[in-house]
DNA sequence: GTGATTGCAAATCTTTTGCACTAAA
DNA sequence: TTTAGTGCAAAAGATTTGCAATCAC
C-alpha cells in the first residue's frame, strides 16, 4: 500500500466522503501531478483510458463533492463548459480562447486596485481576474 | 417619427444589419435606458410582454449579431447562462451569486497590476475582473 | 444489515440549426 | 425580384435526476 494511496484515503475521509473505488481513482487522477484544469468530460475520458470503470454521472457528482469540500475550485470562462481547477489557492487565469486552454497566474503576483466597496449587506467571495488571449500561443 | 427611432435605424445600418421590425424592437428595448445586462430568455420575455412578436431563436441571433457588431458585449460569470451587456466600454463586474444579478464597475477606477506578459504568439483580448458577492445585497 | 454511492437512461436546460416562409431593398 | 431575415420545431451539448442495484461501514 503506497503512500499516495493512504493520502488519498485520508483526503477523502477528512472531507467526509467515503473512499469508494471511483472517488479514489478520480482523486488520484486529479491530484497525482501538479495543478490541472479539467472538465467532467475530459476527466471521464482520462479515467476510462486508464481502465477505471466510472460513469460520467459519477464524475460530475464527484467533481461537485470535491468542490464543496474545498478540494477543487470551479472556473468560469466559457458559457458552455465548466472547468474544475485543482489549484484552490488564490490565483488567476490566462484563457486561450482558441483552444479553451487555461493557464494559472499566481495570485501573489497580481494586485487589483481601485475596486469599489462591495454593496451593503454583501461580502466578497472572490475576485477573479481572467486574461483572455487570442492567437496560437504555444 | 421620433428621434430614438431614427437613431435605432442608423445604428443598425451602420452595423450592416437590415433594420427589421424585430431588430428595431430589440434594439430599442436594449438601449432605451442606461446600461443593462440581459440573457436571451429575459429579453425575449420582455419583448413578448411589450407586445413585440419575436421568436426566441431570433433573439439569440440578434444578440449575437449585435455582439459581432460591437453593440453588445458578452459577459461570462455563470456556466449555465450567457449574459449580454449593453455597456461595451472597458469595465468590470460585481456578480451577486445568490440571484445572478450583475452590476458594473467602471473601468477607469480599477487597476490590475503585476500580470505576467502574455505567452509568446498570443495577444490580450481583454482583462475581465469579476468580484463575486454573497449575501442578500440590495 | 443499513445508509451512502453508483450507473444507467431519461429528463432538463440553454443554445443552435435546418428549412420553408416572409419581408426588406 | 433577389437576398437577408424570421419562426418553428427538431437537434445538439452539457449537466442533472430518479431509481434500482451495489458497496462501505
Amino acid at each position: 500500500m503506497d503512500r499516495p494511496y493512504r493520502e488519498a484515503i485520508e483526503k477523502l475521509k477528512t472531507a467526509d466522503l467515503r473512499p469508494t473505488r471511483q472517488r479514489l481513482a478520480l482523486s488520484r487522477l486529479l491530484f497525482a501531478e501538479g495543478p490541472r484544469h479539467v472538465t467532467a468530460e475530459a476527466l471521464h475520458d482520462q479515467a476510462v483510458e486508464a481502465g477505471v470503470r466510472v460513469s460520467l454521472a459519477t464524475v460530475y457528482n464527484t467533481l461537485h463533492q470535491f468542490t464543496r469540500a474545498g478540494l477543487l475550485r470551479q472556473v468560469v470562462v466559457d458559457g458552455s463548459k465548466t472547468y474544475f481547477d485543482t489549484n484552490t489557492i488564490d490565483h488567476h487565469h490566462f484563457y486561450h480562447e482558441v483552444d479553451g486552454r487555461l493557464v494559472d497566474i499566481p495570485g501573489e503576483a497580481v494586485t487589483v486596485a481601485g475596486l469599489p466597496a462591495s454593496p451593503p449587506g454583501t461580502e466578497v467571495v472572490r475576485v477573479d481576474v481572467i486574461v483572455r488571449l487570442a492567437g496560437e500561443g504555444k
